[in-house]
DNA sequence: AAGATCAGCAACCGCCTGACC
DNA sequence: TGGTCAGGCGGTTGCTGATCT
């Protein structure tokens, strides 16, 4: 394969670059009235000089209601940390396990952070030598997540944005003809048939966290479907403790199952 | 104060895979 | 059964802006 996009080659002008406000808020609109069911299909009915691809990449990294913004915690790094060790670049896995995040910002938050530290971190077991802080804390005062990037701009379903607060969790756009293996609807009016029919409209789980891993795998590897046993994933996270220091699992000092156990783990 | 440096991030690119015809 | 198409993923690039010198 290889071969472009049909939709990204043909001669058709299709912008390029970053999205402006106006383009955020047509394909937020879209998406909310007749959702997801044909990327190659949205740039057209939404009127957007856009192909697909890139109509779909600003959807699931920047537009999504159930993205939160903002920095990550430091619970949050451990578990990528203790992800990867157990997954290794598969960041839609690592993903698919830290609930409001995506790969593209875990993938990028990995590549300019926590590789450096890991590196750092055995720089200075080697050499025996003391931790040196992250270099990379030094930047970007107060080291938000930068906040240098434009918020969501326009987000019909969502309150004014906050990039420091976590989205509510993926309900209100509906996914219109989106039932898995369901054809492109090519035009807007099937779409919007299908999103109204009824009256209301059915929030499908598009933007669900992927399924649970497979309990019946054996204990010690991933299946192949992406699925990790748990014992397995908690002997990633122990090791993460190992690199980083002790963190609590739970995070919970009662013992209550924890935001992360319920999702990690489930 | 201005230029250099660098971190952070959005978005593009190329490839793979599965569905459909 | 092979070709085409579309969705999805990981790697990479280039821009922006904060910080340093």
């Amino acid at each position: 394969m290889g071969r472009a996009h049909p939709c990204c080659s043909e001669e058709k002008k299709v912008r390029k670059g970053l999205w402006s406000p106006e383009e955020d808020e047509r394909l937020a609109t879209h998406i909310a009235r007749f959702g997801v069911s044909c990327w190659s299909s949205i740039p057209e009915i939404a009127g957007l000089q856009r192909c697909g691809k890139s109509c779909r990449l600003r959807w699931m990294n920047y537009l999504r209601p159930d993205l939160k913004r903002g920095r990550f915690s430091q619970q949050e790094e451990d578990h990528i940390i203790a992800l990867h060790k157990a997954l290794g670049n598969s960041w839609s896995q690592i993903a698919a396990r830290l609930p409001g995040r995506s790969d593209n910002e875990i993938k990028n938050f990995w590549n300019a952070r926590l590789r450096k530290k890991l590196r750092q971190k055995e720089a200075s077991s080697t050499a025996g030598g003391k931790l040196e802080p992250a270099a990379s804390h030094r930047r970007r005062g107060g080291g938000e997540d930068g906040g240098t990037h434009p918020a969501a701009i326009f987000n019909p379903l969502l309150p004014a944005p906050d990039q420091d607060r976590p989205r509510p969790a993926a309900a209100g756009y509906v996914a219109a003809g989106a039932a898995a293996g369901s054809s492109c609807v090519n035009d807007s009016s099937a779409a919007a048939a299908a999103a109204t029919s009824g009256g209301s409209v059915l929030v499908t789980a598009a933007a669900e966290p992927v399924a649970a891993p497979s309990p019946a795998s054996t204990a010690s590897a991933c299946t192949e479907a992406g699925g990790c046993d748990d014992g397995f994933l908690r002997a990633m996270v122990d090791d993460a403790s190992f690199l980083f220091g002790d963190f609590d699992l739970d995070g919970n000092q009662d013992g209550s199952t924890s935001f992360w156990e319920s999702h990690v783990f489930s």
